[in-house]
DNA sequence: CTAAATACCTGATGGC
DNA sequence: TGCCATCAGGTATTTA
């Protein structure tokens, strides 16, 4: 579900309701995420929450000496409420906050993952070969040049692979690529620099709408206070097999790629 | 080293 | 109604 936008809008929203705030109570669902809950009741009873921050499409709490590691995997969510209730169908943990709100996340598909990290976080496995944030200035023309030019891969593969780029899902790549007129098959070695120039601001300034526009949700993703995001009414190619091309009116191709359904207009697109 | 396939889950959808 | 196959926003691990 959940790409770099979507991690973004989730990681802002929880940030003003528990910053600063003492955890007073904990509780897990018991069922194992792609790996097991930690004992969180244990680590984090009556500690603080410091800091909340995002690398790629992990966010990190930061609570006295340590830090909370989440991954939102296909159908992760984190929502906020007020009033007490049981524990819901697919919610894994819940913590209850001093000022009253009651942080839960939900994971359906249970791809995702909370763990908890005492050491320097930017040397956990998890973190530590992770590619560039896309929208930082680091990552410009000659920094995707480099990267391309030595890959012998589909050029929609290399930038979603998160040891290159952090944040780019099946959603932006497609989009992206669309904007940028590059086909996905395209070897990423056969991107002209000209092009790359173009992918590298065509990427920032979909994953920046998409994050204004509080995420894209086709089904599932809702942010921390239970709305949808609406950067689906943005969305150029992805879902639109068979439907005109908005720029020439042919019909958009879904065709796949490593697995991973890929749209395309193959007029706009070479 | 790179690139592609596989495995991990639940649930929705469509064909027969 | 049921059953089966396929699909879904991710990624670590395995295989080639």
């Amino acid at each position: 579900m959940p790409e770099l936008p979507e991690v973004e809008v989730t990681k802002k929203g929880i940030s003003k309701f528990c910053l600063g705030q003492k955890i007073n109570t904990v509780m897990t669902s018991g069922v194992r995420l792609r790996y097991p809950i930690p004992d969180l009741p244990k680590l984090l009873l009556g500690k603080k929450i410091k800091v909340v921050s995002r690398r790629g499409k992990y966010i990190i709490i930061g609570i006295s000496e340590g830090f909370l590691l989440i991954h939102l995997g296909m159908s992760g969510i984190i929502s906020i409420n007020k009033k007490e209730q049981k524990m819901q169908k697919h919610e894994h943990v819940r913590f209850y906050l001093q000022n009253g709100n009651i942080l839960s996340y939900f994971d359906q598909r249970r791809f995702g993952l909370v763990l908890w990290e005492k050491q320097k976080i930017s040397e956990h496995r998890l973190l530590k070969n992770l590619g560039i944030e896309p929208l930082t200035d680091r990552f410009d023309t000659d920094y995707l040049y480099n990267l391309l030019r030595t890959r012998k891969g589909a050029i929609k593969n290399v930038i979603m692979n998160s040891n290159l780029i952090v944040g780019i899902g099946n959603i932006y790549a497609s989009e992206s690529l669309f904007k940028a007129n590059i086909k996905p098959t395209r070897l990423a070695c056969s991107v002209s620099k000209k092009k790359c120039a173009k992918l590298c601001t065509d990427i920032k300034s979909i994953l920046q709408e998409a994050i204004i526009k509080g995420g894209t949700t086709i089904r599932d993703f809702k942010n921390c206070q239970g709305i949808i995001g609406n950067f689906k009414y943005n969305l150029k190619v992805y879902g639109r097999e068979g439907a005109e091309c908005f720029h020439c009116s042919r019909k958009i191709k879904n065709i796949k790629i490593s697995g991973r359904s890929s749209f395309y207009c193959s007029n706009c697109q070479r």
